[in-house]
DNA sequence: AACCGTTTGATTGTCGACAATCCTACCCCT
DNA sequence: AGGGGTAGGATTGTCGACAATCAAACGGTT
């Protein structure tokens, strides 16, 4: 037997390919808040047919990324104020607990890798590449839950960010000045290296309290 | 217009009805973990075809309660003792933020409302009621998330409350004897109460330790 | 007897078509 | 002109059938 470092086949199915799909194009805004899929349309242009399209939008609907409506069809869901303030606060629920496990783990290694994404986070900024600033910022938020090793936790996180990056996609303009955002990743790494569970708590909230303000017209 | 108090008629689609007799079914231990799901006799037995079928399923694929596996069908996950950890530190995750948002809002109403709760489960408990007592000990925590009137801590905590009832279920026998998380229960909602969030997060970290504890057979 | 290749049965994956429903636009009536 | 009703078009909901794939049983060979 020649090692066993050959991963098990795991043939994924094509619902799960088309949603994979669906939701880095709601992601990315192709699919605008408040539209619909129409799924004769859709079908087509992915080469498949309705039957598995309909399949993955249930899974989208599931992750509460797009809005069914009874004998009307599936829409993107809009977000309003409400749902970017509810947005972070799940969010910050699920990274304060990954963080506690990373600590609870290897803080070290932890706060090796996520250095590696502010270093991406800094360079965008040198270059300008605002885009770039955005996605090494989900990177890092994303880096943070993967190393909490917890697949529901992931799970969880995964959903959530798609919508994150939906918005800060539809309001680009306003997110874009964040290059002192920096510090605040920095900061929250090095007290993860540090072990430091309580200040790390704070510091997230404070983060996602930023982005709130910056996200939303109103403040509550 | 006579009154507003009449809500929105919100037909609910096919695949949301199956989705949800799939979970109480999964919950309730009627679909064992590890069993295959045979498309054409599920349909039969619900009454539907098989498309709006597959379409629960994979909502419950996404959700991480079925298992599909190309060409192959999809299966009820079996829950490991690492699994099992992995839930109730969600679980932490979800109802640590969850009781926060109690605690900014209106603690004491929320604390009257749990206690009836508690209530119940001591009546069960009485009564020597094991059913009636696991109903009582999910509608706690379920009620917890609710109050938070949070949407996505919700449905995140829906998802995992399934999973758990399909553990407490399956290893019922190991976990009637739970009658001393009588005070538990009540020692959070005095908490709540008293607004004191940090006690009511080790005390949430306590009973999450003591049900993984009780759920799994070597700890970790 | 053990092993390999083949066949068979069953199940899933996919598709196209029909029925039901809804929105829009038009027409008629007041 | 405004309102209500109706016909048309389009989209979704559902179903049945065919193709693809897999697991298990069978038979042949060494």
């Amino acid at each position: 037997m020649p090692g066993n470092l050959l991963r098990p086949v795991v043939q994924e199915t094509t619902p799960s390919l088309i949603a994979r799909q669906l939701r880095r194009a709601i992601g990315d805004g192709e699919l605008a808040p408040g539209q619909q899929l129409n799924e004769m349309e859709l079908s087509r242009s992915l080469g498949v047919s309705r039957g598995p399209l309909r399949e993955a939008m249930q899974r989208l609907t599931q992750e509460g990324l797009l809005l069914s409506v009874r004998n009307r069809g599936v829409f993107v869901i809009e977000v309003t104020d409400d749902d970017v303030r509810d947005l972070y606060l799940a969010r910050n629920a699920v990274e304060r607990a990954a963080a506690a496990r990373v600590i609870a783990g290897d803080p070290e290694a932890g706060a090796d890798r996520l250095l590696e994404k502010v270093d991406e986070m800094s360079a965008a900024i040198e270059r300008g590449d605002t885009a770039a600033l955005t996605e090494a910022d989900v990177a890092f938020h994303e880096l943070l839950v993967e190393l909490s090793e917890s697949p529901r936790l992931i799970r969880m996180h995964d959903t959530l960010m798609v919508e994150t990056r939906m918005c800060m996609t539809a309001l680009e303009t306003r997110y874009a000045s964040h290059s002192f955002r920096l510090d605040e990743h920095r900061e929250i790494t090095e007290t993860i290296r540090a072990a430091d569970e309580a200040r790390v708590d704070l510091l997230l909230l404070d983060h996602m309290r930023d982005a709130v303000m910056r996200l939303t017209t109103e403040d509550a």
